[in-house]
DNA sequence: GCCAACGTTGGC
DNA sequence: GCCAACGTTGGC
């Protein structure tokens, strides 16, 4: 079981619109790295969802419901599908993870840029237990 | 809205 | 294959 995070600008496709479909079509990325983070994505794997911009927070935790098939959009590129798992009770703040020192070696707070990123447990955990004790 | 950081493109 | 130019992302 692996953990990833992924970020969307709320403005574009948020949390909320995520539990409001039940399931979503993770298309549209690219990057090559990314798209290697999409690859290694199994059925069942956790993600974190991530804010950018306007909150830059971790709002809620969704599964991997489909592995890697092709990007409607551009058959060069792949997608995943994502279900709602729950949303967080207080959202983790990326001001948070920066000065947490087991949360500053995220990729979240080492490498902005990426929109699809490997988690660690360790860290997955911990960012469950700061945002639910 | 600005701009730093980073990835990609394309000329050589 | 190098690297300058360019475009995009995302924090501030």
């Amino acid at each position: 079981m692996n953990y990833w995070l992924v970020k969307s600008e709320p403005s574009t496709y948020s949390w909320d619109d995520l539990q409001k479909d039940k399931k979503t079509t993770w298309d549209g990325v690219r990057n090559y790295q990314a798209r290697n983070n999409l690859k290694e994505m199994k059925k069942g794997d956790l993600l974190l969802f991530y804010h950018s911009n306007e909150d830059k927070a971790i709002v809620g935790i969704a599964k991997v419901s489909k592995e890697q098939f092709p990007d409607p959009k551009d058959k060069d590129w792949i997608a995943v599908e994502i279900a709602p798992e729950r949303k967080l009770k207080t959202p983790v703040t990326l001001a948070q993870a920066k000065v947490d020192k087991k949360l500053s070696n995220m990729v979240l707070v080492k490498s902005s840029r990426l929109s699809v990123q490997p988690v660690k447990r360790e860290e997955f955990d911990w960012i469950i237990n700061l945002s639910e004790g």
